[in-house]
DNA sequence: CAACCGGTGTCCGGAATTGAACACTAAGCC
DNA sequence: GGCTTAGTGTTCAATTCCGGACACCGGTTG
């Protein structure tokens, strides 16, 4: 687990500022927190966050959450490879199903349990920093993949595997040789 | 909207069945009813559908949503690109979260307002065919999207997205011009 | 200024990759 | 059996790709 991630926190209420504060505090290396969400630009610049702690609810009596799907769409914008976890006190299962299917890593209710949001982040911290790893990018391991779930859709048919992905029967052959396949 | 998905029932309340049936009659090409989840490697294979709509608690009483989440994964390791809808009475905030980031593509209440589970169903549907498309394998489709994935994720300095991608640097240039970047 | 650094864009001889073609096997069919 | 079809695995000349090397450009530093 990791215990050293970068947190930033966009919590419009006080007191849940200080309790996420309190809850992560041991576990974090950084935690930063803004009312609102705006300037997160500069922010995200400024700290190479690894999570960030979305409020779905910044105005007050706003309940339907959009707000904080708009807040998504942007940081996802910003930066792909950012975990966003979303914080609502008011969420029913439609919310909550709209928000993960937006992109949003994990979502959780007010008032939650310190050590299930502990965990939260930090798995959430360790798919960003899975996602920023160069291996994600990396061709080869790319093609790798690609090729063994080619062959896996196709049955181990080597010929429809290749037509697949776009390669000539015996430059399959080359390649898996070269991945160990 | 696509309506001719083959869509998979998995639901053991007779009741709830035939509303499904019913709900999905209009826009759906094939409506197949299990009652339980043996055997499912053999229906699937026989018919090549593009949704199982699963619910979550077949035993009486078993409310946990566990059966559901094993099926679930059980469904992934025979068909990756089948996506698959959890349907429940008793879901809390808690198992939805817990159900879409075990892979599943939405997750309804029972019960449903018709024409929503019609949209449900159909954008599962097309998310099936879009996994089943041979592009999603393409090797010159996935190397495109890296490098412009790269590229972005370190500014547009080639040098390093070069490293990144395990390339030489004069590769990337070639690769870049190949497809048009 | 001169030296250095980190980056870009291009060249070219040697090495790796390509795919048509081949020989083969297994299964289905008349 | 004989014919066809759909696969596999391999060969080899022609082609493509590789990456070290080079020239160049701004910014920074002594």
């Amino acid at each position: 687990m990791i215990d050293d991630a970068a947190v930033l926190i966009v919590e419009d209420d006080a007191d849940v500022q200080r309790a996420a504060r309190i809850a992560l505090a041991a576990t974090c290396r950084l935690i930063e927190v803004r009312a609102n969400p705006a300037g997160l630009e500069g922010t995200l610049e400024a700290a190479n966050f690894d999570v960030v702690l979305l409020d779905m609810n910044f105005m007050a009596g706003e309940r339907s959450g959009a707000a904080g799907l708009d807040v998504l769409a942007q940081l996802q914008a910003l930066d792909s490879t950012l975990s966003v976890v979303l914080m609502t006190a008011y969420g029913g299962v439609a919310l909550a199903v709209e928000a993960l299917k937006c992109g949003a890593t994990d979502f959780v209710l007010k008032p939650w349990h310190n050590d299930k949001l502990i965990a939260t982040v930090g798995s959430a911290a360790t798919a960003t920093r899975r996602r920023r790893t160069a291996e994600t990018l990396n061709l080869d391991r790319l093609e790798h993949g690609a090729i063994e779930r080619a062959l896996l859709q196709h049955g181990g048919n080597i010929s429809l595997a290749a037509a697949a992905l776009g390669l000539s029967r015996p430059a399959l052959y080359r390649r898996m040789s070269k991945h160990g396949l």
